[in-house]
DNA sequence: CAGTTACGCGAGAGCGCTCTCACCCGTCAC
DNA sequence: GTGACGGGTGAGAGCGCTCTCGCGTAACTG
């Protein structure tokens, strides 16, 4: 086991068994046509050596690295946002157990030919993108080269790419819903980047469901996704709108900016202003109070990106797909 | 550039630049004593062929994975704690430049033989271990094997092995210091585990400075590290000594938890008691009012871990060593 | 009982790279 | 002019694995 040992290799495997090399490799990748007898030799060969496969070599010949990356905005928004500890708890549970590597990149100046340059170069069989920018030249250059990837949500270009989503309109109606039903008649919302499509998804679904509800042209002040942000478009909004008695806020995040907001204007939450928020990220747990929000399954969608990617190293050419989950509405104390 | 491209080999470019394998390997990993003019086609056909070395080739040879993997633990203290992000992020720009690759765990029941096993299949050349819980056998069976390991802070058991720290005792100290310059004339401190070093040295560092100022025998709650504990031992203190002015809390999560209470009794932060916490975690920055904290320089001490750790990938049986950073006081509102 | 089929195993050829070692040739000393 | 020397190159032997292909044996058919 010490880094110094000699190494055990198939070869030395075989010699205990008494068969060939190719034979300890067929036990070793569970292929079936093995006499019991043997296959049981082997095995017991395989214990007393300690023999472990070494994957560099199993790699040149099978040309697969059993490692995925996870691309990751680098942008200061992310920095306490759990969404991304629950995407990677969720990508590992689908890869752990088949033994692929989860390798993580954070976005910078070169990852496009660092990914690029990695798939190529046999480190990497396909990539997870997480909230690309807008305009970021990567998933078309992956698709363009047939490699295998999988975004997070819907792109902002329509290319032919497959992707995991939220259902952000249904999101955006439950919280409208929610206020409505909880009888709020002056109703707003802070929303995130609208240059992307979650911002604007969620808002269409919010203001058609508000609509629907009778209550058409809700007031709605741009944030970007940050706390700070969440912070700065409270502000506005309760000094240019002093009466609204319920927002919806597109992150939790945001929400957990605006709420000391509101308090220091002395408006109490839930009963002057309900609040509804969006993730279920724990930025809805430490919140005062906690925060009812829109929660997207996101573990469930990270797996479900691993499986998508996977199924595509599998097979080439797999067809593109996208699918979409819905998202639930957790009640707490904010409304 | 295609997936099913023909690959190009060290062997093609040798025979479009008119020499030897050997030569093209020299060139593509910088050895010297290549004539100028050869090494000058030879790159040229490099270039032409569009040449990329085969990693899994090379690992066979070299023996190296050129990947190590930083084990985060799973609880649930760390999602949506920015720590984690930020040493992702320190690890990563000392990685990235070496083109090594950061392979991410979370721990599991079976993390142990998981990164042992890749560690001799020649999947990873070493392994960064994130806050082992206090029993974790892990690090000292890396160190009885020999592997290239580093842990992120001072390992509970006294074994030989490389860490990266931060002066917790300092840190302590630095929050008292505060405390004391602030006018705090009946302070206390609400403690994270004592059975774990950084819970006995925050204290100690913050009981020893606040005696030097004079003020010994402090008032000391213990806490867990969790929020739901910094809420108990604040309900405790408020009630056992109404009267403590000022307060040093071992963690941001657990002052985040002490704060509401704190309101919840009428006391006003920080006119009526000050509040320090520790970490300069995002949860500092979602407290109301944020909070005065003691900043780790974590991306510094990530980066440290990562050269750490090369060092003993590049040379067995290098001494082991210990790195500590010294810790700053981060002036909020809380304090 | 001979001829066919099926099945399980072993031999061996790579996968693409690194690295040792021998060789060649130009330079220098004697 | 011969021998020693040394810098620079190429040949070739692996690294440890997978996988095709062919052969031997056992089972089955007519």
């Amino acid at each position: 086991m010490s880094r110094h040992q000699k190494r055990v290799t198939l070869e030395e495997v075989a010699r205990v068994a008494g068969v060939s090399r190719a034979t300890v490799s067929r036990v070793v990748n569970g292929v079936t046509s093995v006499d019991e007898n043997i296959r049981q030799t082997v095995e017991r060969a395989i214990s007393t050596t300690g023999y472990l496969p070494n994957l560099a070599a199993r790699a040149l010949v099978t040309r697969r690295a059993d490692a995925i990356a996870l691309v990751l905005p680098s942008e200061n928004r992310i920095v306490g946002d759990p969404f991304f500890t629950r995407i990677v708890r969720g990508v590992s549970t689908v890869l752990r157990p088949l033994g692929v590597h989860l390798v993580l990149m954070m976005t910078g100046a070169d990852t496009g030919e660092q990914v690029i340059a990695d798939l190529r170069q046999g480190r990497l069989d396909g990539v997870i993108l997480v909230h690309t920018y807008q305009a970021d030249p990567l998933p078309g250059l992956l698709v363009r080269n047939r490699q295998p990837v999988v975004l997070s949500a819907r792109p902002a270009e329509p290319i032919p790419i497959t992707y995991v989503d939220v259902n952000q309109t249904a999101g955006g109606a439950l919280a409208a819903e929610h206020l409505v039903a909880r009888g709020c008649r002056r109703v707003a919302t802070i929303t995130g980047s609208l240059d992307r499509p979650p911002g604007q998804d969620r808002l269409a679904g919010f203001r058609d469901a508000m609509a629907e509800s009778g209550q058409p042209g809700v007031v709605s002040v741009e944030g970007d996704f940050t706390r700070e942000s969440g912070a700065a478009a409270m502000e506005r909004l309760i000094t240019e709108h002093p009466d609204v008695d319920g927002v919806f806020i597109a992150s939790d995040l945001m929400a957990e900016g605006a709420l000391p907001v509101l308090r220091r204007h002395g408006r109490a939450v839930p009963d002057d202003i309900a609040v509804v928020g969006f993730d279920d990220s724990s930025a809805a747990l430490s919140c005062d109070p906690p925060l009812t929000t829109v929660r997207q399954p996101v573990e469930d969608m990270a797996a479900e990106m691993a499986r998508q990617l996977l199924r595509q190293v599998e097979q080439v050419d797999t067809p593109v797909r996208s699918v979409i989950f819905e998202p639930s509405l957790v009640v707490r104390q904010s409304a």
